[in-house]
DNA sequence: CCCGTTAGTGAAACGTGTTTCAATACCGCC
DNA sequence: GGCGGTATTGAAACACGTTTCACTAACGGG
């Protein structure tokens, strides 16, 4: 991403960080970023569209920190809640943030889903490394069990971080949700690897 | 609900069937419900606000058609993919309508949040009543393991649905991904009763 | 160095959600 | 029937996402 697209997307996670979605007015991200308004616009097609570039900046970087220390663990269950934990936390850590970038994700826009697809692919290899106590590149050969039970539990995080987003529940609530899906879901053979 | 604002929930409805969430314009719907913008905004605090209310009309009427027939099966896995795939037909025969109610359940407006949460218990009643093969009113005493499955495979179809309205898979995925869901989650023991 | 093309600018305009307000209609009560 | 209070109306105004446009700056090839 060149320089200005970059800054401007800073920009963007600097008001949303402040004052959530309603906070991030396109006025103020371009005169904020030092851009015409029309120049945000031939990079970013909506306001969505920004916050997805957004959700997938701050995703790299949540990424990295996870993969840098996979949870630990001697079970696959143990292995997944931990990673979910760390996850929930790293992204409620700036709750104003990722309510605007749940927000631009759920919003349903057919224009963004293969944006929206790839994080949750992205997830979606976080838990299959969980789950097999070792990394796994998004893209590369998963099993198919293993990725129908990453699927689903990615599924069940996204909707939780939503009910979270609404205030419907708190941080620890994901959490504990997180952790009773992994424990119905896994099959306790797989438990040693 | 007064003759008046039930006029403009079904006027609502009408206009997002048409043409979904954007075509449900407030003077437009305000007009045609022949009330004036301020009386609208009288009875609803917002466009989310109105969407969920429509939500909740159609939620009643697809409960209603439901608990006439709960699906037959000998197992609780059948049952419990037999209701979603009725419960996904059902919500996806009007896509627009669909899409627009789903957006304004996902727009995470704490304000709306408990209402949101409503409709999700009712469909945790329903599943309820799929794993148990009898009806279960909401609110109702439920077994705490079966709430627990519940609850999940209820996130898994609320993310999952708001995929489908990004058009990020078909109909036919949901019920598959429901499918998978309950196949993961319903432990075996559990298929007689 | 000039030229054509592309990116960027500034400002205005439009659409729609939302708010506001003065004027009016309605309705129960004395 | 008059009165007070509340609901409704009509219209305007505001905020912000989005589009448009005429103008200018930058830049790469001849």
């Amino acid at each position: 991403m060149e320089e200005r697209a970059q800054r401007i997307v800073d920009t963007a996670i600097e008001l949303a960080e402040r004052g959530g979605f309603e906070a991030v007015r396109l006025r103020d991200v371009a005169a904020d970023a030092g851009v015409a308004l029309g120049t945000l616009y031939r990079r970013f097609r909506s306001k969505e569209d920004l916050l997805i570039a957004a959700l997938e900046a701050e995703t790299a970087s949540l990424e990295e920190r996870i993969r840098a220390r996979l949870p630990r663990g001697s079970t696959a269950l143990e292995r997944v809640s931990g990673f979910f934990e760390v996850a929930t936390r790293g992204i409620c850590r700036r709750p104003n943030l990722a309510r605007a970038c749940i927000r631009a994700a759920a919003s349903g826009d057919p224009e963004l889903a293969q944006r929206v697809a790839g994080f949750q692919h992205r997830v979606e290899a976080l838990v299959v490394s969980a789950l097999r106590g070792r990394p796994v590149r998004v893209g590369a050969d998963i099993d198919e069990a293993d990725l129908a039970i990453a699927s689903t539990l990615q599924l069940v995080w996204f909707a939780s971080l939503v009910a979270w987003s609404g205030e419907l529940q708190g941080r620890e609530a994901v959490i504990d949700q997180m952790r009773k899906a992994a424990a119905q879901i896994l099959p306790d053979s797989r438990s040693g690897h």
